[in-house]
DNA sequence: CGGAAACTTGATCGAATTCAAATAAGGTGG
DNA sequence: CCACCTTATTTGAATTCGATCAAGTTTCCG
């Protein structure tokens, strides 16, 4: 599938897990009104999505960002293999428990930190999901997100966005550029996000 | 257990699943500078939570807001019911289910709406979930909030979440007092909120 | 009744939005 | 490979929503 397409459409039946081989996508809250929320991203080896396995149909969309190479499995097989095989289950549970606790940061984000803090700690989540995959070497990797995907994530204007990251440029912190994101200073790109030097050990990845 | 105090604090191990039996608590992460952000609300019957039954340790604070009750089950115990009892998993997965989707909701109102969406839809899902357990009748119900928990929900100041509600007092629309809330004139409420009347059978209790 | 915590209200400030226009980057067909 | 067209990004100026600061007032409890 290549990008900008729907891979989900929310309400739709969820009949087949679908696994993320590789490529981005995004889950996507639309409100009636046009504005939108991004709720995650969706890595390679991710699933779309844990909840899938226990609802007939959920109320986000889940898109492409870039091409996507994924695979389909049986919902209700994979239900038998959860009643069977207990290692399986806490595999689901670990990977939903994850992304709750991913969710929870960029609620906390959102809610409690200015502009610039939101878009550092949102890309070092990234950063760090990336590298646990073996996506990420020395500071860079691919980053397909555009301004608005920021944007609508960490919930600014793509506007603000632009001025935000064009400081980081210009004070020789951050760069992105064709698709790659390379973290030029990362003392000070620490700063930036307000995560301490005894923080950093929760940042594998660094 | 009084109110304000903490039914678990961040690191500690998960030895026990806790269920709320009466009061509410609020889930709670603390951002070192001394803001705060409310992760979500637990509620009678509430468990704390879904995520304590498969990590050893969470990274969040369980407060309590009224005096709670509550009872404790022994972790493995809950595992070794899981490994058992088909229903028990598709209950706990529901449950899990049921916190994502508010928890996506939250965010999407956090990232996307203005303060005064964000204070109704906050008070709507609260709505939502006491009439599902039979505790909110004729649009009103016990209200523990104080205004600075929901300044800290939805990501804005004590100050401004205090114009806010007076504002729709003065409107007519709502009343807050003496620990109980009650919506006025429900349509009107709808409108800040902005949930069009074709969206109303989504938000059973209303 | 008294003190502390919570809420209200006004005035001012500031971070982020909005509006608008220019420039850059990317993709496509010839 | 280039010209063209579309989509992204940048930048500036004006505005606004919500924050901050400060001082009252009310409510809650012991």
């Amino acid at each position: 599938m290549s990008a900008r397409e729907n891979i989900y459409m929310a309400g739709e039946p969820t009949d087949n897990i679908v696994v993320i081989c590789s490529g981005w996508a995004a889950r996507v809250m639309r409100l009636p009104d046009g504005r939108r929320q991004i709720l995650s991203y969706l890595l390679p080896g991710d699933i779309i999505s844990t909840e899938s396995l226990f609802r007939d149909s959920l109320n986000y969309h889940v898109q492409s960002l870039t091409d996507v190479h994924y695979s389909r499995i049986r919902r209700t097989d994979v239900a038998e293999g959860l009643k069977r095989d207990w290692s399986l289950l806490s595999f689901i549970a670990d990977m939903m428990c994850n992304e709750r606790e991913e969710a929870d940061e960029l609620l906390a984000d959102v809610g409690q930190r200015v502009a610039d803090e939101r878009i550092a700690r949102l890309i070092l989540r990234l950063i760090r999901r990336m590298s646990a995959r073996g996506l990420a070497t020395e500071n860079a990797f691919s980053f397909p997100l555009r301004q608005q995907h920021i944007a609508d994530t960490v919930g600014l204007t793509p506007v603000h966005v632009s001025r935000i990251i064009s400081a980081l440029r210009k004070q020789g912190i951050l760069s992105v550029a064709r698709g790659e994101l390379q973290i030029v200073d990362l003392p000070r790109f620490l700063d930036v996000a307000r995560i301490r030097p005894r923080e950093r050990n929760a940042w594998p990845g660094l």
